[in-house]
DNA sequence: TATGAATGAGGCTTCATTCAT
DNA sequence: CATGAATGAAGCCTCATTCAT
């Protein structure tokens, strides 16, 4: 069943998706996540059309993996986060600074991300949740928040719309550094005004 | 030059542009905005494909049009709130209010009006900013902040960046909204929890 | 069958159909003749596209009209020269002339009409031999250099032959003036150059 | 770099080519070079209309290959004639000789040749002067003037004017046979019948 | 399995012609 | 008869997908 054959070939696979995805995120880069088409990434990939079906069912299969593995390390921090045993203000402020600093490192990547929709995978996106990204975020933040809520730390609030607003912020500074009118900042200022933004309206009344 | 019959013929000209921008309304509801055919419009306003040509240059044209008669009543309310003499926070609180009527009311329309880019306009976006909705409605955000930091009112912040992030929160309510997991509530409740959020971290330590 | 009413109406259709003449010789010279549309003839005659069905059944027989009207005359002072009773030798010449004369007055007049098949007419001319304006001027030469071969002042030839060869150096000729790239000079002189080339070589041995 | 992989494939991008430029003449010769349509062309060469843009970026790239690739073989001879170390007479008298030769062999692919503003390229003609074929012709037998002139065997006389109307006239002989008026002989009766007539004309008196 | 040319459905746009006013 | 907007057939071109080698 699982032979060194076998694993000779799923190594191999693994290689050419991954050089698949690769050469995707280089075009998504190049001309926008709005604008791929297969030919150009079987040429950023140094291989034909053909092989990349052999990959992936249709384009929108590759597409859906692409947002799948850029979204995977950064998700994955995130369930750290909200795993980790210190207080909801600090995994807030985790949340914040892991955030401000992909934007500052990856910021085409968050890009793309975000922009899943432009993609034409709306339809896809609405079939299977699993598929929004943004809301899998938001429900991370959620749970935050209702675990400050919980240990009275966070005022009362509806936390799934919270977090949805906590998340939008964000993605407003990001759409902002994306147009290069933001100011050019260490990450750590960026989280800082994240927190001065928005802790005061979630901490309780003291 | 403008007798009866000119009058009658602009009039005519404004109810086919006015039934062209239903029909395209209404197929961005019906297929999502990426999914817009010419044909479909046409179908939907009951005319020749090639009617639509007499009245807009292209698709191009034709989508712009639509995303500007959308936006304008909402662009011009948000003018009339930062251009009143109320003081800052009350005109943020009126913007929340504004944004938040229409969030419940016409969804759909500002679900188009902010996935502009999904309609394959980036790049006309990006070359005319006017077009970029998002940033207008930020620049005024901005323009009542920079008030409010004027009058000592709000902290000192960069009002551009954390109109962004304002504007991005209301932008993940709405996201909410769309999706039906936002919890329903009067408009006013709305606002209130934009303002529970937002207001602490934009006001000056006392 | 024939009254004052009659009357007035044959007028008034003569005269539209004039106006749509003109409008249609704007627009070919303005835009060339393979590039007119409906439309701009109706404009630049000052009236609405519906009406020019009124005059001609479609957009064939108006070009038709209007290539027989701008030869009409030109050919009228053909047949004139043919009739006369000068000699072959100075019946050639005046053709040279009169052809250099329009050449020189309405080059943009013998562009359309030579170029006639560009207007898309080809099927329509091959159908309507009346219709090949370019026949019916070599049928007048080839008459020409008959009657010099008769009275022997003209070697035997194929007379036919010999006048799609006269013809078609003329057309040469204008070809190179329509370019722009002919030396200016006065018909006469003009004229006399198409005698020195052709003349020699019609002329009878003495 | 030149394996034998890359020469197969230069072969088979050159047999499909050939077979599109087949294709294309043959639907020319059917229907008339105004009258081309892509998916016409496809059919004829027995492809679909999609691998035409495999090789040709569009319509008028097909179209003016085609033309290209039928004048140069024709060209080439001329050039030929031209650059030999015939005296000037005979070169004129080779030119007839090659011209009416393709005439009765090819007629029709002269008639696409000097039509060709009939494919609706004349824009594309007027921006490159190359594509213009017939003052290419042209300037071949301005130049065999020119040396005629020099040797002072030709009469003084505009040189390329004096070779528009030498040109102009074969072409109304191949008018001519086009339309089946002419005389059916063998070349060297043609040929001769050219010299017979424009030869005396730019011979210099003795 | 890799290749990459062939495929062809599908979308946008033009413009000669019609017809209700 | 004049009007001119509506019509819709027709043509060009793109690009995701297939398939023979």
């Amino acid at each position: 069943m699982s032979g060194p054959a076998e694993k000779r070939k799923a190594a191999w696979e693994d290689m050419m998706k991954q050089s698949i995805f690769e050469a995707t995120v280089k075009v998504m880069k190049e001309y926008g996540p709005a604008e791929i088409r297969m030919d150009q990434v079987a040429r950023a990939a140094d291989m034909a059309t053909g092989t990349l079906y052999n990959y992936f069912k249709d384009k929108n299969a590759l597409l859906l993996h692409v947002l799948d593995t850029l979204f995977k390390p950064y998700h994955a921090g995130l369930v750290a986060i909200l795993n980790g045993d210190t207080d909801p203000q600090e995994k807030l402020e985790a949340y914040f600074r892991q955030t401000c600093e992909i934007m500052n490192e990856q910021r085409d990547i968050i890009d793309i991300l975000i922009r899943a929709r432009d993609l034409g995978l709306g339809a896809e996106i609405d079939r299977d949740p699993e598929t929004d990204y943004r809301m899998k975020i938001i429900r991370i933040i959620s749970g935050i928040i209702e675990e400050g809520v919980a240990k009275a730390s966070f005022r009362r609030c509806e936390a799934l719309e919270t977090a949805a607003m906590v998340f939008g912020a964000l993605d407003g500074m990001m759409m902002l550094k994306i147009k290069g009118l933001a100011p050019e900042r260490r990450v750590e200022e960026d989280a800082e005004e994240c927190m001065a933004l928005l802790l005061p309206g979630l901490l309780a009344a003291s």
